[in-house]
RNA sequence: GGGGGGAUUCCAGAGCGGUCAAAUGGGGCAGACUGUAAAUCUGUUGGCUAAGCCUUCGGAGGUUCGAAUCCUUCUCCCCCCA
């Protein structure tokens, strides 16, 4: 199966530019992919991109997974309604190192053939002076061009700084770079950013008289309308700092069935076979989730390792599972904090615990697990708090006897919503 | 410049002197069902020392026993005419 028919059929394929199939049949091609430093680590929106570049390297092409060092400090307007502030040099230095560890782990960067290559734009961009890129590359591009890109048009009524409105033209030099210096050919990206693809094609043909081709996926969504990729708690990070491996295996284990089928596709690389027979066991027996469960495995063996991946199944089968209080009695000290988390935490002193206090106190002003009385006692009311595992109403009242290992509280506020509370 | 309409609790949007912590819908949260899915149904959705009290209906004043509702003024938004 060629590269473009990978992407189709994984549903990976938004736009391509006419000529693209009989170049990489034909040749052995670079590609790029260019990911803006702006935190320091990729979320997994970003992991959509790499797994294009995944593919193309498979397919016996040479990905250029790029770093925009010098993008980064300008900002990019694509699908953004509002101008954004300018992160400090050093932050993005810093940004750039945990993104290129972060990369390493998803391609190829020992092949003999074709193995992957990181490049960084501001390494040829930061000594390219102002007037000598206004001279050499501003000429080329005319201002009418640039704003009729979407980017700018639906920017043009709000506000729109110089220093954005450049972005395109930047990254359509780091294309004509590439072009030149790496023979790179192919630039990839999110739909969002056809508009920067397309002016990077424009600049290499006025500059060398060449063709130069895109492939853009769509953007990813939920069937249910919301954005791909975040949670009440924010992005869904790669890093396990930000999102614990629990939480990211959660992630993916929650995905809807609508979802999920199209989510298989994108981020594994399991072959097309293999993939419609889970499809079609999942929709015979929905009820065992067997497509989110291989997602999730996959996905998150390949971000934090086996090992971490088995931890977040046990904490699963714990918190989800038949757990009961006695379980959590067992538990050593050190499971329970594993197990725990990325669960939010709430310390209280052990003194104010020592004579008994009602739960209404205990889950406000003591620890703060719910903002208002009220809403405690609404929350009572439905039912919906246990107390290490076991459902609690109003008449309660909690002591030192219901301190796990004589430090830890284990509250939950509906089904999901765990709280670890410790005396301290 | 002239004329008109509007600002209500997370959002949309009723209310137009007491019965208004404010209809209804959406969203949120929870319960039931289930599969940690979806759909559906139910409850709930300002706070507190809770059959009571306090703070809320763009801001500031005023009328009144009593104001989200009436008056004055300010701010902001929308529409029409020039």
């Amino acid at each position: 199966m060629s590269f473009i028919e990978e992407l189709k059929w994984r549903g990976m394929l938004h736009d391509i530019t006419p000529g693209t199939e009989k170049l990489l049949k034909e040749d052995f091609v670079s590609a790029y992919v260019g990911i803006d430093p702006t935190a320091d680590s990729l979320h997994i929106g970003h992991l959509v991109s790499i797994m294009m570049l995944k593919h193309f390297q498979v397919a016996g092409h040479k990905p250029l997974p790029l770093i925009g060092g010098a993008t980064g400090m300008i900002g990019d307007p694509s699908g953004k309604s509002q101008e954004r502030t300018l992160l400090s040099e050093e932050v993005l230095r810093h940004n750039e190192k945990a993104i290129h560890k972060q990369l390493i782990k998803f391609l190829d960067f020992d092949s003999v053939k074709n193995k992957a290559e990181i490049v960084n734009n501001y390494d040829w961009m930061k000594d390219f002076s102002f007037l000598q890129f206004l001279r050499e590359i501003g000429k080329k591009i005319s201002i009418n061009y640039m704003i009729s890109k979407d980017s700018v048009k639906s920017r043009l009524e709000t506000g729109l700084s110089f220093t954005e409105f450049s972005y395109q033209l930047i990254q359509a030099y780091d294309f004509l770079h590439l072009y030149q210096n790496k023979n790179c050919k192919l630039q990839m990206g999110g739909s969002d950013q056809w508009g920067n693809i397309t002016t990077g094609i424009e600049l290499i043909r006025r500059t060398t008289g060449n063709e130069a081709y895109a492939v853009t996926c769509p953007l990813i969504t939920k069937a249910d309308g919301g954005k791909f990729g975040k949670t009440e708690q924010g992005n869904i990070w790669l890093d396990s700092r930000y999102t614990s491996p629990y939480n990211f295996y959660q992630f993916w284990l929650n995905c809807s069935d609508k979802d999920v089928e199209r989510y298989i596709k994108i981020f594994t690389l399991m072959p097309r076979e293999e993939i419609e027979n889970l499809i079609k066991e999942h929709c015979k027996e929905p009820h065992l989730r067997k497509l989110q469960k291989v997602l999730a495995k996959d996905i998150t063996i390949r971000v934090h390792g086996e090992e971490e991946y088995n931890l977040a199944v046990e904490a699963s089968g714990i918190l989800f599972g038949k757990g009961t209080t006695e379980m959590l009695l067992k538990l050593p000290e050190d499971v329970l904090l594993s197990l725990m988390e990325g669960v939010p935490k709430h310390t209280i002193s052990k003194s104010s615990i020592e004579n008994k206090i009602s739960i209404i106190d205990f889950l406000t002003e003591e620890t703060g697990v719910l903002p208002s009385k009220s809403e405690a006692r609404r929350a009572l009311k439905e039912g919906s708090i246990s107390i290490n595992k076991k459902k609690e109403n109003e008449s309660k009242y909690v002591s030192v006897d219901d301190l796990i290992n004589s430090r830890y509280i284990i509250v939950q506020r509906g089904k999901k919503k765990y709280f670890l509370v410790i005396a301290e």
